[in-house]
DNA sequence: CGTAGGTTTGACTGATCTCAAGTTTGGTGG
DNA sequence: CCACCAAACTTGAGATCAGTCAAACCTACG
């Protein structure tokens, strides 16, 4: 048992939800040079336009990424939760067309491009489960794109919180009324495509129909069904199951 | 030399964009059992929900896919020209969680998901070429998720336009000035989270400003400098390179 | 216990939407 | 070759959702 098993515990776990993986398969996973690292939150790990030769796990807290517009406007396109794969697109692209950034003080697992595409080479079925969490991630992009082009404000934030809440839910136990948000409203404004002091009212809303638990100025669930009703949620398009 | 030569030789040329192959690989593909089949305008390739157990690859035509939100709003996610492999997710997620839809009269080539999945998995570069292409797809949807949620209407619209004169061009010759839209205005009303009337006078003032070309009803480049510039177009995100 | 970052409020503005008519265009059958 | 039709495009007017600006107000943390 080599000291970084615990890590590498995490992503495989991750990949087999991705692709049944056999004994060889685990071994290179467990064989992979992961170099963790803390870093401090709103860190960036990746900027637009970099060449990045690593690819990071994410091993504890939260990261997003984001492009930006020219005169600055920020569109975060994703959140990211323990267990996820940063930036796999570095594996077969080689400059990066959006910032990755810590959302929450993290770990990080960090393995160089070169030797993580060398594994996936010679285990198919672990290429196979990458290849499918790519696949997941555009399915994502996709409702996102629909998300903010079509829905209201009310529906939007509420489809996002459902997406995120279910997402760092995946293969723990506990319900989606205990998801603790790493969300400041202005992240939740950029990530919806609104203002935020229009998010800060919405989310007001969403507090006073009891979706979102009312009296704290944090984010949390009040409602789930109310919730999943408002925001037209329906995770089919995060294809989870196996 | 066999019957489907020709239409094969669009797609190596495609993988030949994402991957070295070798001689190995393309016989594989000149071997697969594509089945030609020529489709009407606004005909349906894959319905949400769908079970697919064939991918199509596009022949000729123009295609686009998109999803619904409840109240039956459409978004338009990308669209595909001549080349494009439409639903390579087939391949490893079960159920569609979009619609494909062909855009003009169409020509594709149809093959079995398991076929396609058995020589990829039988030739790691042809694997690589269509993983490429996921993580491609992956960033163009991004930069639309960026699009739709932070730039303004004249902003969206040319950008729109010119990722598709961009990508219609590709390994072409002739200018993107030259670029056939197969759209009507509905259609990039649906792909910019716009309404039509809306995207109508948007049209208008781009032609007023020489962007698009005036005195016609057809959407045409007028000056393609200057669409750039409008949309904030910055090509880097379709890694276009190999 | 001061401060910075985050949240909330108010007042006003404006981009985009909706509804409801036209008008033009391209294709089809006589 | 023309008349007709449906689909696509335009136009106008009024409504609204969401944005902007500017000022407080919290509250966690040093």
């Amino acid at each position: 048992m080599s000291a970084n098993d615990n890590e590498v515990a995490l992503l495989i776990r991750k990949l087999e939800r991705l692709a049944r993986l056999e004994q060889a398969d685990k071994e290179a996973l467990r064989g992979l040079p992961l170099r963790t690292q803390r870093v401090p939150a709103d860190h960036y790990l990746v900027q637009e336009g970099d060449v990045a030769l690593e690819c990071c796990v994410l091993l504890k807290g939260y990261a997003c990424r984001h492009k930006m517009t020219r005169s600055g406007d920020r569109q975060v396109v994703s959140f990211h939760v323990q267990g996820d794969i940063l930036d796999l697109q570095n594996l077969l692209l080689s400059r990066a067309d959006h910032s990755v950034q810590t959302v929450s003080p993290a770990t990080i697992g960090v393995v160089p491009s070169s030797v993580l595409k060398d594994v996936a080479d010679r285990h198919p079925r672990i290429k196979d489960a990458l290849w499918r969490e790519t696949l997941i991630e555009a399915a994502v992009f996709r409702e996102w794109v629909l998300n903010v082009g079509r829905r209201n404000a009310i529906a939007r934030i509420s489809h996002m919180l459902c997406e995120f809440a279910l997402r760092s839910q995946q293969g723990g136990i506990s319900s989606p009324e205990a998801t603790v948000f790493p969300f400041t409203q202005d992240l939740v404004a950029d990530a919806t495509g609104l203002s935020v002091v229009h998010t800060n009212r919405v989310i007001q809303e969403l507090r006073a129909s009891g979706a979102l638990r009312a009296g704290t100025s944090r984010i949390e669930i009040g409602d789930w069904e109310k919730l999943l009703s408002i925001g037209e949620f329906d995770p089919h398009y995060l294809h989870a199951a196996a």
